[in-house]
DNA sequence: ACCATTTGAGACATTAGTGTCTCAAATTGG
DNA sequence: CCAATTTGAGACACTAATGTCTCAAATGGT
């Protein structure tokens, strides 16, 4: 990102950013040609704003992550009871899950990404520490182990969204359940 | 796969497929060179056996594949509990996980490749019925929801031994457990 | 309506990887 | 130990994508 002589158009910039969301969730390999065509902007303006295809890359990177955090922040209070805020957080999440998932594969090294990755899984750290204060999870299991099925829970419930088999709310409340109550039978 | 006027030496082959198992998983995008130096082989070779790189992820895939079918095979029997039969299948497929983790990436249309993963898709749903039947899962709970938290699973677990936290037994038995009875507390 | 500035289109050089080929050297089986 | 055949190394053509540049045309602010 950066822009020296010419000041990107709001508009184009907005194009370029969503298209390149949409098409590298598609395919992570797409090339800078069909982002281009996808935004309905020539290349040579791909290029005059995201000097290399990294900095594209890790641009929507930033502005992915940082909106998964605001939607999280927003949706979640402090006093609320571990598991509230564990739904809060898979109720949020669910919904972007065709935004965000792209970051998976199409790995990036830049420092602000890395960022506000640690800030989430700081952030999912606390919350297990304080479902296991709780009672909702025991305390011998490694906390890594449910930061990691949390992660899993959250591209599963978005897969069953996507693919139709589940709503966004039954996903969510499936999550919860499978992580806390395990699949035998309801409580 | 193919040769016609050359024949393969089994070693070559040997060194040809691990050596791009191993290549492929550490990077799903590596070039021929990269796998050709690590199997200790000429780049010419490698496309003397297999003339595209579709030719060898497509080969390779299939290998892995029938592999770990063949792993699962061997460690269930028939008259077993559907419980023990999913502990079997997470004992056995576990430990293979560096091997196979490069199938999701690197995506192929190869026909026998599907072919062996509709194999594992519809064993993994007849072991969900079983799993509904005897009580262990909720009727409830669609199946699908199921069989993508098994497959999870396995990577999630595989995950925690490669990084040390957990022993393949433990993970294994946390697998079991998460599933079934979820995290609250141990019964 | 004008002027400054961004944009689109296309030409261009460069790079990286693929796939083919040839020939000398190494390996294997008999 | 010899003959047949695979292998390695390098040259080669080809393709696809990246990144740079220029200039005419569209756009937006005033």
């Amino acid at each position: 990102m950066s822009a020296r002589k010419h000041v990107i158009r709001p508009a184009t910039l907005e194009a370029i950013v969503e298209a390149a969301i949409r098409v590298l969730n598609a395919n992570a390999g797409a090339t800078m040609s069909e982002i281009a065509a996808q935004a309905g902007v020539g290349r040579a303006t791909l290029h005059r704003h995201f000097r290399t295809r990294d900095d594209l890359i890790g641009a929507i990177g930033v502005r992915c992550i940082e909106e998964m955090n605001a939607a999280v922040r927003a949706a979640i209070s402090q006093g609320q009871p571990a598991v509230d805020r564990l739904r809060a957080m898979f109720r949020a999440v669910i919904p972007l899950g065709d935004r965000y998932s792209f970051l998976g594969a199409d790995y990036t090294d830049d420092p602000t990404t890395r960022q506000g990755y640690e800030t989430q899984l700081h952030w999912a750290e606390t919350l297990v520490e304080d479902l296991k204060e709780q009672g909702d999870v025991a305390q011998d299991v490694p906390s890594r182990w449910v930061v990691a099925q949390i992660d899993q829970l959250v591209w599963t419930a978005w897969n069953a969204t996507a693919e139709g088999y589940l709503t966004a709310d039954d996903a969510t409340e499936l999550a919860v359940r499978t992580l806390i109550d395990g699949l035998r039978k309801a409580r």
